[in-house]
DNA sequence: AAACAATCTGCAATATTTTGCAATATAAAT
DNA sequence: ATTTATATTGCAAAATATTGCAGATTGTTT
């Protein structure tokens, strides 16, 4: 049997099954585990295949890896993320808050647009790093481990330095009468800095957050100039905000 | 079972239910208790999760990246963290330079140790949050995008506001007339705030820095406490910092 | 402080890989 | 056709990695 052959018969399996053990091809193969493993090793070479110990699987594993499912959040946040993008102008100064959501837009970003973007979340100024024309400014403060961003005095007197065109603010809860609230004290005075350093302020929520409240303030609902919903149909909740004078999209 | 057969299985796990057992995955991979915690601690070295004790969690959508930009440093750089290490006391406020060789003292510091640290490096700042015990303020300002660090009048202004215990500086060149000097004017204003907010200066320098000197200033031979070089064995340069009274090690 | 669970460490048993080598096959040159 | 060089293959010993276990250590709960 030719080694091209081989070759092919191993990468079909690896197509099949995700995975090949030099036992099973020495067999299908009738050749000894040694050449196998050296076929093996000849195809990780050319990157075909990933060997490991026992046999190898495949190079670029599938979208099942961790990695790749923490990048892409739920479907209602990408539409979210996606309306919000029509928002923003080339050359603006663009506050980026540091949830999910406005990590969502960060990732959407078309490399091509001049912004100044200010943050205090890690991923966030992580993603932009790859955009030429963007500049970033890091919010400094105490460094939140789990999430990844920075809150307290520090990050608020930050924010309060600049004048923004834009804010991207990730919303827990949004309700007519006691605004916009949090789960997190100082999670919402942070956000509270932002929303009063900016001009326009984008809040991206979903629709079941509307009309709910929790402990912490953060601004007064009709300080929003636009909300953003994955959702727009629920007319009852829709017309309320928008007697409001915000913009629903 | 290959054994990234198993890590598929974590993984997969992992994804749909936001957490693992190390029991649960014990009898899913028909492999010990021992098998899945290292298979764990594998995978959380590779950043793909967190282990947490009795199983492990997603990992935040933190900047993995910065891990796989660390370069493993020279072994010069790997024998000045080692040394490095010994000057730290427990609950100490320790300002990090953003270069490689505070980036090695951050990996090989001990996850027991409690700490305060002050920082400008997202790279610094990613390891730290591994450290249960290790608090971490990050410097705000103008994030540099090749290096993950923060420049420019905030980062100083921020480390104005701090006095700590100890400060790693990332050495450029030494010189006994010139002092400490670097080759960027922004870094080495930044550093500037640094070593005027701490208490003891540990400089970190390979032997053939030691000598030299470089455009932009940061302070005054005088000022370091102590010098932490490769190989202490240079004894004309050794003795000339020595009696100006810096501890060289 | 005691009791319990989880983790770490060293170890031995097992499995896999590497390496050098010899036998065989394939290709190229005479 | 014969020889020579080159590559492939299988084998066996040595080196390396993996795994489960038992005891020590650490962390958590009551």
């Amino acid at each position: 049997m030719l080694k091209e052959e081989r070759f092919r018969i191993i990468l079909d399996q690896l197509g099949q099954d995700q995975k090949v053990h030099l036992a099973g091809l020495s067999g299908i193969l009738n050749v000894s585990e040694d050449t196998v493993r050296r076929d093996i090793k000849e195809l990780a070479d050319q990157g075909l295949l990933k060997s490991v110990r026992g046999g190898a699987v495949p190079h670029s594993p599938g979208p099942h890896r961790f990695k790749d499912r923490v990048e892409y959040g739920s479907e209602q946040k990408q539409i979210i993320a996606g309306k919000a993008l029509s928002f923003l102008k080339d050359g603006q100064v663009a506050i980026f808050d540091g949830g999910t959501s406005a990590l969502l837009i960060a990732q959407a970003l078309p490399k091509d647009i001049h912004l100044t973007v200010v943050t205090n979340s890690f991923p966030i100024a992580s993603i932009l790093e790859e955009h030429e024309k963007v500049e970033v400014l890091f919010a400094g403060g105490r460094l939140l481990k789990n999430s990844f961003v920075t809150i307290g005095n520090e990050t608020i007197q930050f924010f309060r330095k600049f004048r923004a065109d834009i804010c991207f603010l990730g919303i827990c809860s949004i309700h007519p009468d006691f605004g916009v609230t949090g789960p997190d004290y100082e999670e919402s005075e942070v956000k509270r800095a932002m929303v009063e350093s900016s001009r326009e302020i984008i809040a991206l929520s979903t629709m079941e957050k509307l009309g709910t409240a929790e402990a912490y303030y953060v601004c007064p609902t009709n300080q929003l100039t636009t909300i953003i919903t994955d959702q727009p149909d629920n007319l009852d909740a829709f017309e309320i905000y928008k007697s409001m004078g915000i913009n629903m999209v």
